[in-house]
DNA sequence: ATAGACTCGGACCGATCGGTCCGTTAAGCC
DNA sequence: GGCTTAACGGACCGATCGGTCCGAGTCTAT
């Protein structure tokens, strides 16, 4: 069984602010809750995350790392670039297909906090620009030119705000995209 | 020249919150900087609004009569589904490459307030599934499927969310997808 | 001039915000 | 058992929230 982190430790307080930011939104939430969920006291919570807005940045770079990790295990079993952006997509329809889907973390942030550039929304940004970055890659590698990479993102983009049941005309789509034309 | 509205009158504050609530989002806003912003005093804006909720569902009702007038005036000169698609999207694609532009207002609002089932959130699922709707119509008179109907409106999604770069390639990509095969 | 209606600006309310501080309690450790 | 360490829970802080209320001033109509 999975291990049980330590009740009061910085992993439990955090994955309890986490589900409650990614549900409600980071303003919607104010620190009490937090406490309460993660079953601890105010102190030791100001003590590993001595801000909201240092606790939302380890929100966005914990919800970063599953993303990460969950894309990984996702493109590796997947060889060469065509297959490679189909599993991106295909991993992203499955985030969405999710119960409990909320939205994408980091744009429903820079949404609630639009204007601001604070350490987490240049977080939120930067993941952004990193995946963008990641698709460009894979097109380039595919020898697609810039207008598939724009159409994918695109896509990606309608993915991540649409209803769950869009999620498989995305992935049908951009399996499309990067057939070979008979 | 334009009318100037009375000083302290509905219509003056609704822009003066509306302005606000769309640039920093509807949370990030207090009713003292609408007041401010506005010139009255906090008397008159609750005599017309009798709470922030109805002012967040009038600042929508606002939007959305001003979408539908920018809507309507696109559509006015485009005859037959296709053509009406094309200008659908079109206006959208306007609408994002206007500066200070921050998003949809009602995807942006059931962002912040996720899981709120008030008025203004009714309001703008409303928005949302009237003009899901309105693609739905056009590409059933078209005599397209589900398939384009889904297809188009990922586009639109992805076009409110991307960066006002991608509003070309959304355009062009429904102009492509609507087109009679050759 | 005077009365009335109306507005502004701000004081004020209870609640909640992010954040600090401390008394009590409990868990180690010798 | 006694000592140390540390966490919990909550009181507490100033600021701000949405919302109410009132005094002072303005304008108009008579």
């Amino acid at each position: 069984m999975a291990r049980t982190p330590a009740p009061g430790s910085r992993e439990t307080i955090l994955t309890a602010a986490a589900g409650l930011f990614y549900e409600h939104g980071v303003r919607a939430v104010g620190m009490a809750q937090v406490v309460e969920a993660a079953g601890c006291g105010k102190n030791l919570l100001y003590r590993h995350f001595p801000s909201k807005a240092e606790l939302a940045a380890a929100y966005l770079a914990l919800v970063r790392r599953e993303r990460e990790r969950s894309a990984d295990e996702a493109l590796r079993w997947a060889t060469g670039p065509r297959d490679r952006l189909i599993a991106l997509v295909g991993e992203i329809a499955d985030l969405v297909r999710r119960p409990g889907y909320r939205g994408c973390a980091f744009r429903n942030y820079l949404t609630e906090f639009r204007g601001d550039d604070d350490t987490p929304a240049r977080a939120a940004k930067a993941y952004l620009e990193d995946t963008r970055a990641e698709v460009d890659r894979l097109v380039g590698e595919l020898g697609g030119d810039e207008l598939l990479a724009d159409r994918i993102w695109l896509i990606v983009n309608g993915l991540y705000a649409g209803p769950p049941s869009q999620a498989d005309v995305a992935v049908d789509w951009v399996k499309e995209l990067v057939s070979p034309e008979r």
